[in-house]
DNA sequence: TCTGAAATCAGAATGGT
DNA sequence: ACCATTCTGATTTCAGA
């Protein structure tokens, strides 16, 4: 890739990653740059599609959201049913990540519901009706020891 | 749980899981419920814990980290094993994620690097070195289907 | 592409119900 | 707890380098 982005604009998504609301005062006065050029980087980023959005961070448990599954997915074989079955996967309520892997296993599912009742309901349920699934394994999540995918420069 | 979070709550994080630069003023229109009120509201759910915060979500694209892999991980037992063993994962550079889970296996680590290079080096040989691990696999991602973890409300 | 200054607009503070 | 108004300060715009 060529440089289309600089330092400057790393320090930049660096300071938004963990704090969208970090006012432009402040963070020219930390880089050390003038405002008017630190919002026209910041636009420039955004219009490059490098800021995908701003996004509020809600705590799942405070909606009850605590029965938090994985679920590893084994698609059968046959024309289109891989492309089929992951836009599937993704539009079952409570789920927000489908991965699509290479070996023993198709698809990684990420989905939280707010108890069992409503994980068999939403998910499960719908998972066993589905004729492309060969075979599948759900592993319920007993702790979350680290969550943070907006974290992308360390 | 008691009523902390009635329907105008619920209705406010739905707007601002998905943008968090909405402004009070096109809130308040399409919420119906004045200005004042509004920002009355967000305040308090930022003083509860329920609005965690405010993120920048970074293309990883951009900066090319477009190996990512999700790693299956079983422990061994022994006292502290699973505990330590899950702190330790969640700090190797490029892992956002750290999931303890009940089955055959212990843990789910997703991480994300550049390229397969980075991947060894910062994650594989460090996960080979540590002793609280019996065996483990790591999927490589051909394809991100869907990853919106910031959705909670539907 | 970058910057300073002006203009606009959003969010915080206040005080009354 | 709710809401109208005021006030402060942040963002956007624009013209010039």
């Amino acid at each position: 890739m060529s440089e289309i982005i600089d330092n400057v604009d790393l320090r930049i998504l660096k300071l938004l990653q963990k704090n969208a609301k970090y006012s432009l005062n402040d963070m020219a006065k930390e880089l050390k740059i003038p405002k008017s050029t630190l919002a026209y980087r910041i636009k420039r980023l955004e219009n490059l599609g490098i800021i995908k959005g701003y996004y509020t961070q809600i705590d799942p448990t405070a909606l009850n959201l605590d029965y938090v599954v994985i679920s590893l997915i084994k698609a059968k074989y046959g024309k289109d049913y891989h492309i089929r079955l992951g836009s599937k996967l993704g539009e079952l309520p409570g789920v927000w990540g489908v991965y699509f892997v290479l070996g023993e296993i198709d698809f990684i599912v990420m989905a939280r519901y707010k108890n069992r009742e409503e994980f068999m309901e939403n998910f499960l349920e719908k998972l066993m009706s589905m004729p492309e699934i060969e075979r599948s394994s759900t592993q319920v999540v007993v702790k979350i020891i680290k969550e943070s995918p907006n974290l992308v420069i360390w």
